[in-house]
DNA sequence: CATCATTTGTGCGTATGTATC
DNA sequence: AGATACATACGCACAAATGAT
């Protein structure tokens, strides 16, 4: 059959390195047509099957996506904005979800689903990753806390609005007092009561962020809005003992083709608690975390 | 033929999300084997294209890799290590390849190719993405430094060895001692030096750094020394005049399934500069930007 | 409004090559 | 050497979305 026989040169390989080039190279442009599949066919004289798996990689790889009865196409990307990382011990800043702040920063509806609460917040065990997050055996008892948000249509490329998902995990034991009903309601609606509450009851804290990414599964796509193959940010900020131990974790999860994230000092001179919410704004700044 | 016709319940779909259910449930534990082919070609009655197509999908998510004839796997997830952002105006700590830093990091080769410049430096042209970075039209002359870093062979899961690829940009008209034969020797093997002069024609400069994934192209994997499909890590750091114009933009692209990112308040009390190499990396800490 | 050409989506069967055990 | 498993590639058929006629 005269198979190529090398993977390396793979004749899907091939037209895939080569779209990938033309794409980068901006020959074809963003947001324009690829060559529909026949015409691939014959430019390459390879079977439809091959030019579809060329055409597949590209979609994985985030530079292309298709439409059913229309044809492929570049994916353009658009403009990321920021969210910023605060150093600083202010557990008012650093709650996620404190509403004044998060509206402020450009969030247009805080809404989850028409419900009054910021947090959807229950009581559940810990599974094997959030196990290892807080230093807990699987099954503890843990709270968690979990937050959709939405930014308006911007000039967003396709109609979606970008989203945030914040997941919050304590561990039950050191935060009795959600049982409490009537703190019950409150901690759902005002997160900084939420973690004054922890930081009154033990004391002196150490906050640690890090962040890395990876790529988004399908469910997570569907909950982000995210249209294509793409990568998410996972930022997670570990709230601990002095001694290392975590009390509670959040963990943002951002669309990687929307955001970026910075650091307090690059705002010009001023800190960021300086600046009016529409600064920030203007800055590019979603959230402070 | 009766296809099911509905692209929600197509057969590939509803085989990949049997698959990636079970193995985020630890059903398919990580490193284990998945089914063969031909195992769920008989338990979906379905034919092996269809198969492969449910597969493909779980490697182009990240989830699992595949080896030709021995089968399909669960993708361990390696430690990762950290890149920590410093905040402060220090070019000698800030200068990405300061050979005695970055080794001291716990990288062990620090070597590219043999070659004895630790970074390649070749005077091009901005394509469209470096103009941007750097505020010049396409076609301006720049310089280019690369450099690619690899610490040696770890706890890794392969036998991979985690990489690190470093690309710097400057607006060449900021630096006309580049031609000159004696500083450009120096700038290739001593960054620091090449950072100093940049600092001292242009003044008091402003550091900012950006950080961002998106989901790796092919030759970045083969570059990264990535196996699988992943995210890439990109941290983007710009050196500016006071007035915001761009004068360098140093690019790290860190596997994202390897790396993450943190702060440098983040090391207990003392200021990572008063740690020692050896104490950086019990830290888990590879490399300072 | 219906029809038709174009384009992509899903799926089958088959053949051959190559890596692993 | 043989069995097993994955990789590449072809041809074919039909479904469904799109846009123009």
């Amino acid at each position: 059959m005269e198979i190529s026989t090398d993977d390396k040169d793979a004749r899907w390989r091939v037209i895939a390195t080569d779209l990938r080039a033309a794409i980068l190279d901006g020959r074809y442009p963003p947001g324009g047509a690829l060559p529909s599949e026949p015409e691939l066919v014959r430019k390459y004289d390879v079977s439809r099957p091959t030019v579809r798996k060329a055409i597949e990689t590209l979609v994985s790889e985030g530079l292309a996506y298709v439409m059913r009865g229309r044809g492929s196409f570049v994916r353009p990307m658009p403009e990321r904005r920021t969210i910023l990382i605060t150093d600083r011990d202010r557990p008012d800043l650093a709650a996620p979800g404190n509403h004044p702040d998060v509206q402020a920063f450009g969030w247009d509806l805080a809404q989850r689903d028409h419900e009054a609460p910021l947090f959807t917040g229950e009581k559940t065990t810990a599974n094997r990753n959030v196990a290892v997050l807080l230093g807990v055996r699987s099954g503890h008892p843990v709270i968690h806390r979990r937050s959709l948000w939405h930014r308006g249509h911007t000039a967003a490329v396709h109609g979606a609005s970008a989203r945030l998902e914040i997941n919050s995990y304590t561990n039950a034991d050191l935060l009795p007092a959600w049982d409490d009903p009537k703190r019950h309601a409150q901690y759902r609606k005002r997160p900084d009561f939420f973690y004054q509450s922890l930081t009154r009851e033990h004391g002196p804290v150490r906050w640690m962020t890090l962040t890395t990414a990876r790529i988004a599964y399908e469910d997570e796509r569907t909950t982000l809005g995210m249209d294509y193959a793409e990568a998410v940010l996972i930022i997670r900020r570990t709230m601990a003992h002095p001694n290392g131990h975590p009390i509670e974790v959040t963990e943002v999860k951002a669309p990687a083709n929307r955001y970026e994230i910075g650091h307090h000092r690059e705002l010009a001179d001023a800190p960021e608690a300086d600046l009016t919410p529409q600064e920030l704004a203007d800055n590019g700044i979603d959230l402070v975390i």
